[in-house]
DNA sequence: TTGAAAGCGCTAACAA
DNA sequence: TTGTTAGCGCTTTCAA
């Protein structure tokens, strides 16, 4: 079989638009960027030049005078445990996009898998493909922002970014939930329940600042917690399930458990039935997100720390917005949280 | 606080690095393409000026002259149940991620979300920015694949795409997996197991070739099989659960069960473990995919039909190099599957 | 081995 | 309301 399907010899150009329906090419540009002074006759016979011929505007030209592209990039870095098969990133991501449409522009996504990825991600996000750029889940001490900065590239970032020492980093918008907040009430509740021996299970708090700041908020309240309650895992749902695991061989006596995302907390639900516990009788749980998916069929339902997740990805690119177009939009957000009870506490 | 990161007001130039490493513009791009015929101290000079002006070309500008972009669209319909969720895509798409980038290619992940999406996607597609797409999960009647085909970019589907009558969608390539093919031989294996109710959970058959052909795949072993033991669900786990329980309503005493995909067959498992079956002594379980996160931690482990998942999403990007950068390459390709024996039949 | 000049397809003054 | 003209920043002949 030979390649039936292949690109056009010549694609039309805004020239052959003209040429075909007699006026200039000006005129041509004006019907395509919807120009007011322009006779209705001689936009109806531009436009149909432009189906005849199949027309579509060439980007690049386009953006080489403009300097705009309409494009906006997410770079999310795949970490071992894939990022992209959590809920709460999906959930994240559908609000950015929605909140780009909503203003014509196209998310475009890329990943940083490797080492070598950052030089042509870097080369792209320069290249001028995009007017600006939705920074995720980067590693401490990563040349990403850096390289943004050197580029001058807009960006906003998801997460509160994790400052190096001498850092520039607070120069940077980003988006983020009340980790800290959030899990203080989480804990106090717990706490108000008459809970004892209350445990919590960790993201990675050295590689992201929500989880640390998560843990910051457990340790606010219970200032004075043995480092035996304190399981760190990664945000999947196996991690949360053996860091249960875990907790439970070290203080079989524990009657309550924060863990620090709604993920985990399925995870470390499956654990506490497998060995016997009843939650909330037993063990009370507490997650935090607050993931439709997640929170509302697990069984029992999880209390948990609700963020407006699909908000904040919208709110992520508002603020990029503000800073490619000149919309009004604050520098960065924290996004309150607020204790949904359910079921587990 | 005042926006502190803001772009540059110029980006630096071939011109200027042309003008302060005393040379044209014409031997400052040479030393950017790489190419040989110039003199080594000059190329040092040029680098040294491109580093120290943070110079990064201008894509826009290349792109115009020389119709190359080197990047690749990826394009998903998000359907209902989050395909962005399923560990299948996300395999695939690192495939294709990976083989891409040993091109040196950038992949840009696209969404169709809502139905406004088309129209910008396809500016986005015809706009230039990319030199070819890799296209995923389409509906039933997608108005993609005709754009595609007018714009005449160079485009591989990922997995068979399902026709319309009269359609011209033969005319692209595509990589699948043997579906029909694996879905025999899973069958196969339970009937020469010695089970005689073999009920099958089956995927959108009507939205998806993959689903439709593992189900004729489960037909042409059991051809007589009672209608009662065929259950449609949706390629999610809850909905292989569901499935599941159906089934054994109506037909309590099946005694095996073909699952169309690994994710279904882990809802399966849950479900016959919560009604009391023993797996594989009371109904065997066979999956498709061979998922490594799923089929190797299930209890008990899946015995399910083998695909190579990221091998077909380098394939994909292969197919397409083919088509893109006249880089041998077959038009579509089917790729073999084979049964893996575990616990569970 | 290097430079000059043309032109990719478009937008944006400026004139008409 | 429309057309003319001059670039945007790069690659690519062609000459030197």
């Amino acid at each position: 079989m030979a390649l039936t399907q292949r690109p056009n010899l010549r694609r039309p150009t805004l020239e052959d638009v003209a040429r075909k329906s007699g006026v200039s090419k000006s005129t041509v540009s004006r019907v395509i960027n919807d120009e007011p002074k322009v006779r209705a006759e001689v936009v109806d016979r531009v436009r149909e030049a432009i189906t005849e011929l199949g027309y579509v505007p060439n980007q690049a030209a386009r953006q080489l005078v403009t300097h705009r592209t309409n494009a906006i990039a997410v770079v999310a870095t795949e970490p071992d445990n894939r990022l992209f098969l959590d809920p709460f990133f999906d959930c994240l991501l559908r609000g950015i996009r929605r909140e780009l449409a909503e203003h014509g522009a196209q998310a475009v996504l890329l990943f940083l898998d490797e080492p070598d990825d950052y030089a042509r991600v870097a080369d792209y996000l320069g290249g001028g493909h995009v007017d600006g750029a939705v920074l995720f889940s980067l590693r401490p001490g990563d040349r990403l922002p850096e390289m943004i900065d050197r580029i001058g590239l807009p960006a906003v970032f998801g997460g509160r970014p994790l400052l190096r020492d001498g850092d520039t980093m607070h120069r940077h918008a980003y988006v983020d939930g009340d980790n800290r907040g959030g899990a203080r009430q989480a804990v106090q509740h717990l706490v108000s329940l008459g809970r004892e021996r209350i445990a919590t299970v960790t993201g990675p708090y050295d590689q992201e600042t929500s989880a640390a700041d998560r843990l910051a908020g457990y340790r606010d309240v219970l200032l004075d917690a043995s480092p035996d309650l304190t399981e760190r895992a990664d945000y999947t749902r196996q991690g949360g399930a053996d860091a249960m695991s875990a907790l439970l061989d070290r203080c079989p006596d524990l009657d309550a458990v924060f863990v620090a995302s709604d993920l985990m907390a399925s995870g470390a639900l499956q654990t506490l039935r497998a060995r016997g516990r009843r939650v909330p009788e037993d063990v009370a749980v507490v997650g935090f997100d607050d993931l439709a998916d997640i929170a509302e069929s697990t069984d029992p339902p999880l209390t948990t720390v609700h963020q407006d997740v699909e908000g904040m990805g919208r709110l992520m690119a508002r603020l990029l917005f503000g800073r490619t177009e000149r919309i009004e939009a604050p520098p960065s957000v924290v996004v309150p949280t607020r204790l949904v009870l359910r079921g587990s506490a």
